[in-house]
DNA sequence: GTGAAAGCGCTAACAG
DNA sequence: CTGTTAGCGCTTTCAC
C-alpha cells in the first residue's frame, strides 16, 4: 500500500508490464482491451491503490463533470431537500455538485467568475438572488445554466418551475368556498421572482370580481415576518376573510399570530392559504392548505433539461412547468 | 469578446507581447509583478476575457482547492442552514464545497472511490451513515476528514460537536422541577452515533436515582416517528410523565400525537423536551424547551480544524465540544 | 489490440 | 523583475 506519494498510471504501467495508454484504457469505460491485459492491469492497480486523477482528465477532456449550483442562505425552507436530491441525481448522470452561495446581487461578479474558473460544466440556480440578466454572461462564455423554481417572462432562459397559475386558482377557488369579501395578500420579497409572480397572479385572479376588497402586504418569507405583517395589518384593520399567503413560512407564521395574539380562530374566523407543501406546514397544530410542489420532478427535469444542454449546447431555452398538488389542510373554513 | 475556443495564458501573452509565464504570476496572488507589466496584462485579459484554468492549476499544485462535504438527504433538519455555512466559511477560506451524499453504509467504499479520485484537499462529513471505521481508509491516503456533530469515543477523529452530556443534564433538571416518576426515552435510530450518545447519556443520568422508571423507544428521528412511537406506548402504558427525545422533530411529533389523538395536555399532563433548537420547535404552537446547537460557531469549528489539517497534515486529532443553549420553552411543566 | 508521442493550461524552478 | 524550460497525470491520435 502506498503512504506518501500518489501512484500514478505509469507507476502501474511499469509494475504490469504494459505500456501508460494501456492504463489508461482500462480506467475508460468502453475501450477495447484484451481481457488478459485488463486483468492484469487491474491486479496491479488494485494492489498499488491506484485511482484515476479526474483533475487530469479534465484537463484534456475539458468536461469538469462538475456543476455549480448556486443556493441563498436565506434560502426556501425545501432547499435541503431540493440540494441532495440534485447531489443525488446528478451523480447518477455522473456528475458533481460544485455549490456556491450568493446573498446579495453585489457579489454575482465575483461569482461569476469563480464559477468560470473552475470549468463546470453547467450551472443549476436555486438562489433568488441569482437575477437572470446573469444569464447573458453565461450564454457568452457557452456555460449552460437551469433556473430551478423560476418563470423568465421573456423565456430566453432554461427554467423549471411548478405551475403558479394553475395552484393559485386552485387555492383561490378553496377559499371561495366561503365566499370571502376581504383579501390579504401576503407576499414575499420584491427582490424575489417568484414572490412577485404568485402575488400578481393572485391579484389578477381576485381583480376579476368587483366584490373582493384585495390588500397587499410584504413579508421576506420567514416565519416571523408572518406574524409581524398581521400584527401590523391589524393594529389599524380588521381580520380579513382570507390570507395568501406567498409561501407556508408565512403562513404558519400568520395563523400563530392569529391565534396567540389575537384569538382570531382558523379557519372559523380567517382562512389562511400558503404555498410550497413544506412539511411543517403539514404538522397537526397548522394543516396549511397549500399547493405541494413536485419536489423530485422538478429536480428531474431540472437536472435532465442541465444535460441535455451539455450535451446539445445549441437546443433552444426551454421552459418546464410542473403541477403541484392541492393539499386541503384546515387553514380554510369548510361552509 | 471570445465566443467560441477558450482563451489561454498564451493568448494574452502573445496579445500583450510579454511571456507567458509574466501572465500567470500577475494571476497569482502575492507574486512580484511590475506595475507596468501588471497593468498590461489585466488589461489584454479583460478584453479578451481571460480567466485563469483552474483545472490546470489544481493539476500541478496537486491542491484542488475543493472539500468534499458528505451529506445524507435523510438528514438532520438542521443541515440546510449547515451546509450554506459551511460553503460561506469555507469560500472565505478560498475553498469551495464539493458536494457527495450517502444514504446508506452500502455505498460507501464508492463514494471514497469518488472522493478520491477527485482529490479534494479534505473532507467534513455530516452524514450519519459515513461510519468512524472509514476513516482509516481516508487517513491511509492523506486526506484530512473532520466529522460535523459526532462524538467518536476512542478520540482517534477529528470532530466537532455540541456537549450533549451537558445539554441532557439541563434538560433532565428542567424535567425535575416536577418530580416525574415515569420517564420514556425517545431515541433517534440505532444506527446513528448521535443518537445512541444522546440516549445513553439519558439513561446514565436518570438512572442515579432507584426512584426513575424509565423506558426506551427508538424512532427514525422523523416528526412522524414521534408520532406513531407514542401511539404505540400508549396502547400499552399510561402516558409517561416526561418524555426525551433526541432531537425537536420527534418531539413535535409526539406533541401533536399526545394533544390530537389522546387528549393529553402538554405541558400540564406531561412533559416533552427535545434537542438540536431548530426553527419550527420554537412555533408558538409547540415552544419545545430544547438545547440549541451553536451552529455557526459549530461550523466554524469544524472549518478552522480542517483547513489546519490541511496546512499541517501532522496535527494530532482533536475534538472540539461547544456548548448549547438551553431553550426554555413551554412544553415543561412549571409547578 | 497495443505502444509511442504529443499535448491539455498552468506553475515553479532557474537563469539572465 | 522577466523569460525559458520542464513537467503535473492523463487522453488521444497514429503507426504498428
Amino acid at each position: 500500500m502506498n503512504k506518501d506519494k500518489k501512484v500514478t498510471s505509469y507507476d502501474v504501467a511499469r509494475e504490469a508490464g504494459v505500456s501508460q495508454s494501456a492504463v489508461s484504457r482500462v480506467f475508460r469505460p468502453g475501450l477495447s482491451v484484451s481481457q488478459k491485459t485488463r486483468d492484469k492491469v487491474m491486479e496491479t492497480a488494485n494492489k498499488m491503490g491506484y485511482r484515476p486523477n479526474a483533475i487530469a482528465r479534465m484537463l484534456i477532456t475539458k468536461q469538469s463533470g462538475m456543476v455549480a449550483v448556486i443556493v441563498s442562505s436565506r434560502a426556501n425552507i425545501n432547499y435541503p431537500e431540493v440540494l441532495s436530491q440534485v447531489s443525488k441525481q446528478l451523480a447518477a448522470r455522473n456528475k458533481r455538485v460544485l455549490l456556491f452561495t450568493l446573498d446579495d446581487a453585489e457579489s454575482a461578479d465575483d461569482l461569476f467568475e469563480q464559477i468560470r474558473t473552475f470549468q463546470v460544466d453547467g450551472v443549476i440556480a436555486l438562489a433568488a438572488h441569482f437575477e437572470s440578466q446573469r444569464l447573458a454572461q453565461f450564454k457568452q462564455h457557452n456555460i449552460p445554466v437551469v433556473l430551478y423554481n423560476r418563470n423568465v417572462p421573456d423565456a430566453m432562459a432554461n427554467t423549471v418551475c411548478c405551475n403558479h397559475e394553475l395552484g393559485i386558482k386552485q387555492l383561490i377557488a378553496e377559499l371561495q368556498i366561503n365566499q370571502p369579501k376581504n383579501y390579504l395578500v401576503l407576499s414575499g420579497p420584491k427582490d424575489s421572482d417568484v414572490a412577485n409572480e404568485r402575488r400578481e397572479i393572485a391579484l389578477n385572479l381576485l381583480k376579476k370580481s368587483d366584490e373582493n376588497h384585495v390588500s397587499v402586504l410584504y413579508g421576506d418569507y420567514s416565519y416571523q415576518s408572518g406574524r409581524d405583517c398581521l400584527a401590523k395589518w391589524l393594529k389599524k384593520h380588521p381580520a380579513p376573510d382570507a390570507i395568501i399567503c406567498s409561501n407556508d413560512s408565512m403562513a404558519v407564521g400568520v395563523i400563530d399570530e392569529a391565534r396567540e395574539n389575537h384569538k382570531i380562530h382558523i379557519p372559523n374566523d380567517m382562512s389562511v392559504v400558503g404555498f410550497d407543501g413544506y412539511a411543517s406546514s403539514s404538522w397537526s397544530s397548522y394543516q396549511v392548505t397549500t399547493i405541494k410542489q413536485p419536489l423530485e420532478q422538478l429536480v428531474k427535469a431540472a437536472v435532465d433539461m442541465l444535460i441535455e444542454r451539455i450535451e446539445n449546447p445549441e437546443s433552444p431555452p426551454e421552459a418546464r412547468v410542473l403541477t403541484g398538488m392541492l393539499i386541503k389542510g384546515n387553514s380554510v373554513r369548510r361552509p
